[in-house]
DNA sequence: GTCTATAGGGTGATAGAC
DNA sequence: GTCTATCACCCTATAGAC
């Protein structure tokens, strides 16, 4: 409780740094333990091992990624905005760290039973179902278009996050720089919502 | 030119298993010879190194999730067509290699520069730039909605690559198993392709 | 061409002084 | 709490016998 927990948070911080970058196979102690501006044994003084380190810092990114998402599909709103809502939060936190998606995607295919469980035990994003049940609803009502919600779902996931994970890949093919990227995904709420909500139109 | 090419082939098949499903960092030289079922030695006699090794299948891998895609744009057909011949071929081709993707994309942002020159030395999918200037000429006739044709071309690639990058995710948000996942790519062609299509009516 | 043995260098983790 | 020194192991790569 004096000044010790600055150090943790440095080197909490280092790692979510380094592992985020390099993976877990990827990432050295000593990466960490030098870009905390530390040394090498003060890592496993506060985190015993680099599993240990690795799975907290794996954890908080699930959650970051995950976080909010919940939220907007919980909230009191017509399913045609609940969608535009989704688009602007999920591009907007997508900008202010877009590399998470392919660390945590990378990560769960190497070991998928550290999310399987985490998951499983868990009420999960109960109000994502729920948000693919009001669909329905519409779809029933002819208020929106027939298409399968749950293909509608992972098809607003992966216009939304699939730019981040290919963003090198991306640039590549369409020799897009790093400045207009940026611009693009911004520009690219407007094009989603507008893309999907035609399409939807009854 | 004896039996010699059979056991260099084997090297290869092993070290694409292995790279595929660890990535460079996490993959041992001993993971491959076992694979191989030879010795670890013979690696080093036929590939010198892991580099080596690595830089083959990985090429192999781009090659190999590239290949066709320019072949179909460059066919004689209306655009709405080729947006039907991509996604049926892109799908049917990821279900057999589902997770190139997650590879090439992860190798990538470790190591930004091995594709960019690659790319940036060649005349690049000049095909697909022709596409989308097809795109931009239908929109223009009127005979196509108006849309950016970058991001509309950026999210078909979203739309058929990113459920198979997501997969341990989606499966574990959405609880859905391996068999239904696969049925769940194949109706994904007609969901795609209608989907599209509808919101790019005039 | 294929094997065993080993060099040479890194890596996670700990012991122990301060 | 923080550092240096070091252990024990793992990994790539090569040497050398067959």
């Amino acid at each position: 409780m004096q000044t010790n927990n600055t150090t943790e948070q440095q080197i909490i911080a280092a790692a979510r740094k380094i592992f985020v970058q390099k993976g877990l196979a990827g990432a050295r102690m000593q990466d960490i333990a030098d870009e905390a501006g530390i040394n090498k044994a003060m890592l496993h003084y506060y985190y015993r091992s680099k599993d240990k380190l690795f799975e907290i810092v794996f954890d908080e990114a699930v959650s970051q990624l995950l976080a909010g998402v919940n939220d907007i599909f919980e909230k009191d709103m017509p399913a045609r905005e609940k969608i535009v809502a989704a688009v602007e939060h999920y591009i907007t936190s997508l900008n202010k760290a877009p590399y998470l998606p392919l660390f945590v995607v990378h990560e769960i295919s190497q070991n998928p039973e550290r999310i399987l469980q985490k998951f499983s035990n868990t009420a999960l994003l109960p109000n994502m179902r729920m948000f693919l049940k009001e669909l329905a609803v519409e779809m029933e009502n002819g208020t929106m278009r027939k298409v399968d919600p749950w293909q509608l779902m992972v098809s607003l996931i992966s216009m939304c996050v699939f730019p981040f994970v290919g963003r090198p890949l991306l640039q590549a093919i369409f020799q897009v720089n790093d400045k207009a990227f940026a611009k693009t995904m911004e520009d690219r709420k407007k094009f989603i919502t507008d893309f999907v909500l035609t399409s939807l139109k009854p």
